[in-house]
DNA sequence: ATGAAAGCGCTAACAG
DNA sequence: CTGTTAGCGCTTTCAT
């Protein structure tokens, strides 16, 4: 079944076009600061797509001292719907800047993350959540160049998000809010930040503070919250995304309160199927992929050694109005 | 923020330790078939350890000839909870064999399988689903030693849980049988095997073939399906995995039926959630985490040259009885 | 404008 | 039992 059938290597293509390796390397890789002719280029290129050359990996890592592999560190299965496409749009957009991402699933043991950038001479690592310092030390030593924790705020604008959901509950009338965070094993950094954005607003508007609860994706526990919120006469409640706003509107149902009559709710990303929950979810939306192509471009900024390139305004986000709030 | 710090290499290690090279290549990687005494072993693994040494990964496939990465293929996200508990144990697995696995997601447009095989360097390539015969030429011209496609049943026994959930409908005294198939982007090699077993069941009781629909993970999408089986008598349904199963159960309340009473419903993998539902889920339970050391071993003997290993007999799945059928 | 040559850090014959 | 010696395929000065 393993049939080696020797790869075409950057002296042959030297070679086959009548020129040195260094040419070779020269037109393959662009190098700047070179004269090339044309002709010469031309020659070379003809005679790498006619091999079906491809650079060897590990042995362009080890002579340039880095290699172009970005690992992301992907959270706890499952994720939800837009950390999912982030991850999916942020591989896109470093393909594009010529880095290849590999993802390292949270939840796999006998491997530390150090372990692994070091196996697969990752030149970054970017994650969802902050790494502990001894984590990014160690990363440090086994060459990982750059480490980046997005979540922060940095490739979505979380606070903004929080108060843009307080202001339209608000907007609407609300003066006692609830916040529906995560459950355990969902990044929390993104969702202090939102909760922190929807503070703001609230202490903005003369309103108490929202009443914080973390709600897991099952309607018993999303009713269990809800009779919290009732209990505190909560009137209306923002949640860290659709997913966990979808449940929330699947407790309330449980509990038979109407939405948004007795209870409105707000989600944030417009994933599709909010569109079709029961009342249709009023939500935030914002442009993930360009949020992905912004982070894409700080890790490419990074690893070329130039600084985090400006910062490149994100479409706003703004609020989807359906039924549900 | 980048602080190159030279790392050390072997060469570094040797020195430390008063030995060649060679020697600390060869007890590092318990290279058989060399003697070396406790002594000298000892010197080196503490002189590996005082130095941080780390063995530089680019480097070491470069000179061996082939990485220790797998690249695992993921399905398009969202995954099922199995799928991605799957994914993690196997990775866990597989690093027991001192094979690094690192993920490659579905849905990354602009970088081929082939394209992120050779950028990493995979020695090995596993997928859930078969892949197109010139993607695997393509993948052996980059230089990937094996191409495992998991989901033919290989892993899992589809076949027989497929006929497992048959046999437990039919035991209820059920004669027309719906299938759930999942969701158009989800893997479908393993429902049609799954489907299959089934189908062989269902032959075998002298049953007509069962219905099957494609199911989204939708109420909406649930009922409509739920609406064609009541057209067609069927009075159970068994489903691919345990969310479409879900599905089926919100999609039989939305129209107003009785579960088991009016539709008897069987899912398969058990997951946390299935107690919780209403009524609590009957499912076909298997150990999956057996399913990926398989699978881990599978791999490591096809990279190590070695035949596969004797099919080592999985716990067999069992039905795990509950209220919903 | 192009090539020669020196490694990158490691493995693997092959000697001794 | 251990060290010497070649490379693996590519990048990159430094000459030409």
């Amino acid at each position: 079944m393993t049939r080696p059938a020797k790869r075409a290597t950057s002296v042959d293509v030297a070679r086959a076009a009548g020129v040195s390796q260094t040419t070779v390397s020269f037109v393959l890789n662009n190098k700047p600061g070179q004269t090339i002719p044309e002709e010469t280029r031309r020659r070379v290129l003809e005679a790498a797509k006619r091999l079906d050359y491809r650079p060897h990996a590990s042995a362009r890592a080890l002579a340039a001292g880095r290699s172009d592999i970005v690992l992301f560190s992907m959270p706890y299965l499952p994720i939800s719907v837009s950390a999912g496409r982030f991850a999916e749009e942020f591989a896109t957009a470093l393909a594009g800047h010529g880095l290849t991402m590999v993802a390292h699933l949270a939840g796999v043991h006998g491997r530390s993350l150090a372990d692994v950038c070091a196996s697969v001479d990752a030149s970054a690592l970017v994650g969802l959540e902050e790494f502990a310092p001894d984590t990014v030390s160690a990363l440090r030593r086994v060459g990982v160049a750059a480490v980046f924790s997005l979540g922060g705020g940095s490739a979505v604008p979380d606070r903004l998000i929080g108060r843009l959901q307080a202001e339209h509950l608000i907007s609407r009338g609300h003066r006692r809010l609830g916040y529906a965070l995560p459950g355990q094993r969902a990044p929390r950094r993104m969702a202090t930040e939102r909760l922190l954005g929807m503070e703001e607003a609230c202490t903005d508007a003369g309103c108490a503070p929202p009443a914080a609860l973390t709600v897991d994706l099952l309607t018993t526990d999303a009713a269990r919250a809800v009779a919290e919120w009732q209990a505190q006469s909560v009137t209306a409640v923002a949640a860290y995304n659709d997913e966990t706003a979808l449940a929330v509107l699947a407790g309330a149902r449980a509990r038979n309160l109407t939405v948004p009559g007795e209870l409105a709710v707000i989600g944030v990303d417009d994933i599709p199927t909010a569109t079709l929950a029961v009342p249709p979810l009023t939500t935030i939306a914002f442009d993930l992929s360009h949020a992905a192509r912004h982070a894409a471009e700080a890790v490419a900024a990074a690893l070329r050694g130039g600084e985090a390139q400006q910062p490149e305004l994100a479409s706003r986000p703004h609020v989807v109005e359906r039924d549900s709030a």
